[in-house]
DNA sequence: ATATAAATGCAATGGAAGTGCATTGTTTTA
DNA sequence: TAAAACAATGCACTTCCATTGCATTTATAT
């Protein structure tokens, strides 16, 4: 408990009980969560706390957003040495088209793409579409 | 004009006046386009109709669609041999955080990725975020 | 020419993102 | 400690895009 206050702290978010509590709840589920999920969760907290508390945590860099293709906003906390802001390290993202979850394939990083001259990469997102182990056995 | 119709054809598509004219603006543009910028050229006619278009092209497999993570679908027209239902020959999209453009950078095939066991691979989508050439000269 | 089916237009809905402002709670400092 | 300053939360509302149901028009087939 006073691991993930302190975990705020060193990113500068202040450790409030709403915040703790997502944080928690995304630290549980290994799966990238969308603003939906929070809300109906967390049913007594106001909807643009939710949202809020989310844009704050990506801004910070303790989680990252994840567009897996859905049109839904989807998060992840970033491990140790997510280095999501920058181009180098970026991992690759799994929704299962079965039962619409999204999983960091943190062990797979993008290999380096050449652009054509001219084009100058700042981010890059890539996102299988499949069936997830789960699903498939 | 007679080449658009065939290739509707071709694809089981009713070449009507709408539809040419649709798939003609979209291969006059280098790059991928939203349902927004279709409305805003062709005013007179209903978005509902527009939108259904466009999801007809995509399942006749005339268009395929780009999610560039801005959340909003944008549709760029299938090169001759562009196996976008298949995993093998998906190539990259490049989406400018200036200019808000997205071109499909066909010769840039993905490489293959290895995937933990269980998971199956059916798609895959890879947006590379930053400057295009134009912006950035 | 008529029946049938497809394409289009109109109206309305839904879902998610985002914003302005008032209120509450928590630091800071005088 | 009390007051001022600031951050977090809650409420109401707006916007934007995707999507659907149904009526109407247009094209195809018998």
């Amino acid at each position: 408990m006073k691991e993930i206050e302190k975990t705020l702290e060193n990113k500068n978010v202040r450790p409030t009980a709403m915040r703790i509590l997502i944080y928690k709840y995304m630290a549980e589920k290994e799966v990238a969560i969308a603003l939906t999920d929070i809300e109906n969760t967390f049913t007594k907290a106001d909807r643009t706390t939710l949202y809020r508390t989310l844009k704050t945590f990506e801004e910070k860099g303790i989680v990252h957003q994840i567009d897996d293709g859905t049109n839904i906003s989807k998060y992840a906390l970033c491990e140790p040495g997510c280095n999501c802001e920058l181009d180098q390290d970026l991992h690759l993202h799994f929704h299962c088209s079965n039962c619409d979850e999204t999983v960091c394939l943190t062990a797979h990083k993008l290999p380096h793409i050449n652009l054509p001259e001219g084009y100058i990469a700042e981010d890059a997102n890539l996102v299988i579409k499949g069936i997830c182990d789960k699903c498939s056995s």
